[in-house]
DNA sequence: GAATTCATGATTTTT
DNA sequence: TCATGAATTC
């Protein structure tokens, strides 16, 4: 990644130098009678130095609950380094009484990395968590007290689901009847409610529920025997451990004088009572949050805990962070105009010292096809004419899948690009297949790995086999690799009855498990890697592979580089110490550090431009940013549609897309698009209409299918599309008109989205509920009307498209 | 026991 | 469209 958040931040500092004069009177600055870490006054003022007056006084209340609501581009990372630097430099906290918790890792490197700029000697010492490995760090120490032994394993979403078929299998129960996402789903969220099995089951009602349950004990109870925690029990055990053992509570809120939570409207519960339990006795906690970026509540992110926050600490200053030092004016108002359509939320006043910019572009094309074309000529023009490098160009999405159509135009028009997310490498097969040879030398209770590779590559042992290994395992209640290596031991002590050729295979497999256990004592992790790939077989296997053997051969290469940092020290400690990182550090993550990135983007170089979903732009900013797909059904997505709460995540998924942009923001849609398959009409999304009209230039993209190989300056054409300038298609004759409530025989109801006059007849684009946007001619269709109209226009547009406007 | 075809169903994804 | 898991065939 090559843009780094907040960077403007620094560009703030000059902004605002004029205030950077020592500010008498400030509120921060002045320390508390009594408090015994006195901020030495001149050091103080230099690490408070290039910090506005806002900055300044949140960056130095150290004393008691501090909320910071830090709108986009208002130096959020800026104020929590220096506060850091603060807390260390000139109120003498020693770095490691301090905890400071991001979301992700690379965020923690960026706040680490900035702190140690100002202050290098203490950030030596600090380290900045992410919750998860901040909870693992305690459940190594302590897990005992809630079921976890020394050496556990995370399970990440792969593992939970074999975990989950399995016991489906097990229970005879139809996968389709109950999808396994979605007994995942009940199982986490029963997690982040703090429910336990047991308790559920007391609560089910209905059959389903009753089921679910069940899948939940059994799913805990195999956890439990492998040693394993998933990454939720990560947090809910941590949680367990610190409300059940007082001593241990105490140890951890004694040593921890100050704790920081960044991030924090993405906070679920579980994280909220972590940090709100560590903190009630010294109550020196401060969160930083913007409840309009909160954009994870489907991962159980809760903003409430704003709320909470204040509840739990009523004495808790307040500090807003409202000048953004990163979009221009027009950018922000547009945003903010979007933005103040959700309800019930904490209005900011946001505003910018940064010149008034451009109008935001608000353009349509034929389809995504010509969509991702006209996005790279305006890429390059961008370059050309405002000399702005490419890796300060983004172009966002609200699913991955809308990255492929840029791609193809990327590399058709030999634009370098750098896609981010895709496949993670941690999650590559070859890679976990390998990792998983790992983990059950690691933690031989570790069933999902055992499962994942006592049958890869092929060595002859069937899933009848596997299930009766099982069954004896179950039996004995001992782990499935006892039973593995009772085929092999002479007195087969857990009396396994295999047929002979089963048994060999089976006591082949053990003899490598057993040398691999044996070995993993004295070799180094990539040792240990080397040795499972070339006696598993899996060398060979990949060297068969013509396909795509080398690429994944390469990928374990990259693995084991990736396993030589964690060498030099005692074997099985480095093991485990790598199988952690492993499980908590994603892919997104590792590109910083020096791992693959996917083979296009490595070789493109710096200078690239970046593909990058919404979700995955959070914290991001670029000088100029393409939102694609700004479309009913993409954004919002049409999952949200009904319900809305979830619109208004939508909406905040927007507003976290536009607010990523300096000072040229795009934002696209289609007249057409290819959707799974086949071809839709596209309607403008709800977004598009909330922008106000002065802050929007519209254009219609007319492509040109014959010129894909002479590359043209784009024609924007000057076309007053109907964004938001709505306007009800009232030409005489038609009957219908936009924002029409109709019915259709087949379809349903509806509302009418626009109405045009083509040769002969009358086309209405028309939004079913329930059965997406068609377009309906109206000397067919027959179109009634039902109920009252709503106010037409609010919906309306006119393309003034016809399709023969289209390329390709 | 492995390889093939078939059906299905599909946001976002910090850890 | 396309990736994944199950059913079917070799």
């Amino acid at each position: 990644m090559t843009s780094s958040p907040e960077t403007t931040g620094d560009s703030g500092a000059s902004l605002s130098a004029s205030s950077d004069a020592p500010a008498s009177g400030e509120t921060g600055s002045e320390p508390r009678p009594g408090l015994s870490r006195k901020p030495a006054s001149s050091f103080a003022d230099t690490l408070l130095a290039g910090l506005s007056d806002r900055q300044k006084e949140a960056a130095s209340y150290v004393d008691g609950p501090l909320l910071i609501v830090a709108g986009p581009g208002s130096g959020k990372t800026r104020v929590m380094a220096h506060r850091l630097a603060y807390l260390t430099g000139a109120c003498g906290v020693p770095p490691y009484r301090i905890l400071a918790v991001t979301f992700t890792n690379k965020a923690a490197r960026e706040l680490r990395e900035r702190c140690q700029r100002l202050v290098p000697s203490a950030a030596d010492q600090l380290r900045v968590f992410t919750f998860h490995s901040f909870c693992a760090l305690m459940l190594r120490y302590d897990g005992e007290y809630v079921g976890l032994k020394p050496g556990f394993t995370i399970y990440d979403d792969d593992d939970q689901s074999r975990v989950i078929r399995r016991i489906l299998q097990e229970m005879d129960i139809d996968p389709k009847q109950f999808p396994v996402g979605q007994l995942r789903a009940i199982i986490s969220s029963s997690k982040n409610k703090m429910v336990m099995p047991a308790e559920f089951l007391k609560t089910a009602e209905t059959y389903r529920e009753e089921i679910a349950g069940r899948v939940y004990e059994k799913y805990q109870e195999a956890l439990s025997r492998a040693n394993s925690a998933d990454f939720d029990d990560l947090l809910l055990k941590s949680l367990q451990l610190l409300e059940g053992q007082p001593e241990i509570l105490l140890k951890y809120q004694q040593r921890y004088e100050h704790i920081l939570v960044d991030e924090f409207q993405d906070t679920n519960p579980l994280q909220f009572n972590i940090a709100r339990l560590l903190a009630v006795k010294h109550r020196n906690i401060c969160v930083v949050g913007d409840p309009d970026q909160s954009i994870y509540s489907w991962r159980h992110a809760d903003p409430t805990n704003l709320t909470d926050f204040r509840a739990t600490f009523p004495e808790a200053k307040i500090v807003t962070l409202d000048q953004s030092y990163r979009s221009t004016q027009v950018i922000l108002e547009a945003a903010d105009a979007v933005i103040a359509n959700n309800e019930g939320r904490m209005e900011k006043n946001l505003w910018t010292e940064n010149p008034r910019g451009d109008r935001v572009v608000v353009a349509e094309t034929y389809d995504e096809e010509g969509e991702a074309r006209a996005v790279i000529n305006e890429v390059d023009r961008l370059v050309k004419q405002h000399n702005i490098t490419r890796d300060q160009i983004a172009v966002m999405y609200r699913i991955n899948a809308q990255s492929r159509s840029l791609e193809v135009a990327c590399n058709r028009a030999g634009l370098p690009y750098r896609l981010v997310g895709g496949v993670k490498f941690y999650e590559r097969r070859e890679v976990k297949d390998i990792l998983s040879f790992l983990r059950l030398v690691s933690n031989p209770a570790d069933d999902a790995a055992l499962e994942r590779v006592i049958n890869t590559p092929t060595r002859g042992i069937s899933d009848r086999t596997v299930a009766e290994l099982r069954r004896i395992a179950a039996a004995n209640q001992a782990p499935l690799l006892d039973a593995v290596l009772s085929v092999r031991d002479e007195n087969n002590p857990l009396n396994v009855q295999l047929s002979t050729r089963a048994a060999n295979s089976v006591s082949m497999f053990a003899d490598l498990v057993a040398r691999l256990i044996e070995q993993s004592l004295v070799l180094q992790p990539q040792e240990l890697i080397d040795l499972a790939m070339e006696r598993s077989g899996y060398v060979r296997m990949l060297q068969e592979d013509k396909e795509t053997g080398e690429e994944r051969m390469e990928n374990l290469r990259e693995l084991r580089g990736s396993a030589e940092q964690y060498s030099g020290g005692e074997p099985r400690e480095q093991l485990s110490e790598f199988l952690e990182n492993v499980a908590l550090v994603s892919d997104v993550d590792a590109v910083r550090t020096g791992n693959p990135l996917r083979q296009e983007a490595r070789e493109e170089g710096q200078d690239a431009i970046t593909l990058i979903t919404l979700h995955q732009a959070k914290g991001l900013e670029y000088e100029a940013v393409f939102m694609v797909g700004m479309e009913e059904g993409l954004l919002p997505h049409s999952r949200s549609t009904e319900d809305p709460v979830q619109m208004e995540e939508e909406r905040r998924l927007c507003y976290v897309g536009m607010t990523r942009a300096k000072r040229w923001l795009y934002m696209m849609h289609t007249f057409q698009r290819r959707f799974r398959g086949s071809l839709s009409p596209s309607m403008p999304s709800r977004f598009l209409m909330e922008l106000p009209e002065p802050l929007v230039k519209a254009q219609t993209v007319r492509s040109r299918a014959s010129q894909t190989e002479t590359r043209a300056d784009p024609q924007w054409s000057r076309r007053a599309a109907a964004v938001p300038a709505a306007r009800s298609a009232s030409q005489p004759g038609l009957e219908f008109s936009a924002g029409d409530r109709v019915r259709h025989s087949h379809f349903g109801e509806g509302v009418v989205v626009s109405v045009k006059a083509v040769p002969g007849d009358v086309e209405a684009t028309v939004a079913f509920s329930g059965n997406g946007v068609k377009r309906l001619m109206l000397g067919f269709a027959k179109l009634e009307r039902s109920g009252a109209g709503a106010d037409s226009g609010k919906n309306g547009r006119d393309t003034g498209h016809s399709p023969e406007d289209g390329g390709a």
